[in-house]
DNA sequence: CCCTGATTCGC
DNA sequence: GCGAATCAGG
């Protein structure tokens, strides 16, 4: 494979959307996830970080006092996604005034979802005794992920409340080709005559 | 162990 | 330019 015009747009996009090298390299397909990083720096992506090019900033005459760069070897701030940092200028000399009017803080909503979105849980009446107990069993043993956690190989069966703390992916080994471990296969996958006459 | 990106260097 | 191998870290 070869990095055409259309896959250099896609690994850009890709990119710039947060996308991990490894998912990029999947989504191309015929490339390693080494290869999309080593394009992404070819490409000079990565680190996006221009900090100067400031203009209009605090008044002119600092003769940099120290270090304004600190050029650790290992550099490579972390790469959010979405929303890119203001990256606050540093006032060299200056320390912040009282306050910031020119915005206003955003207000934080109290996050009350309110309601369970939607987890599969499958209708307790159509499934089998033995698998009901043993995703009991499981689930005190559930490694407790958060959605961030969650790999290709993780158990993503979700657990709990969303709207509460009290939520979290069960995260145990998932059966290969599998989103769910074998005890949380056996409750969200049942056979279409099990679940045949359910009228309405 | 799973994963992440960064860097090197032979090709 | 390319990307496997390696490194450094979570």
């Amino acid at each position: 494979m070869s990095w055409t015009d259309e896959r250099v747009e896609t690994l850009k996009r890709m990119w710039a959307e947060g996308q991990s090298a490894s998912a990029i390299a999947k989504e191309l397909g015929g490339v390693t996830r080494n290869a999309v990083i080593g394009k992404v720096h070819r490409l000079g992506l990565s680190n996006r970080n221009d900090e100067p090019a400031e203009a209009a900033a605090p008044a002119a005459e600092a003769p940099a006092p120290e270090k304004k760069v600190e050029k650790k070897p290992a550099a490579a701030p972390s790469r959010p996604e979405p929303a890119p940092e203001p990256a606050a200028a540093r006032a060299p000399a200056a320390e912040a005034p009282a306050a910031q009017p020119a915005f206003t803080p955003v207000p934080r909503r109290p996050i009350v979802p309110a309601g369970q979105p939607l987890p599969p849980q499958p209708s307790a009446n159509e499934i089998s005794p033995e698998a009901l107990a043993s995703v009991r069993e499981v689930e005190k043993r559930a490694r407790k992920l958060t959605l961030m956690e969650l790999t290709e190989r993780t158990c993503k069966w979700p657990i709990g409340d969303p709207a509460t703390e009290k939520f979290w992916f069960c995260g145990l080994p998932s059966q290969p080709g599998k989103p769910y471990c074998e005890a949380h296969v056996g409750v969200a996958f049942q056979p279409m005559s099990s679940r045949r006459d359910r009228r309405r």
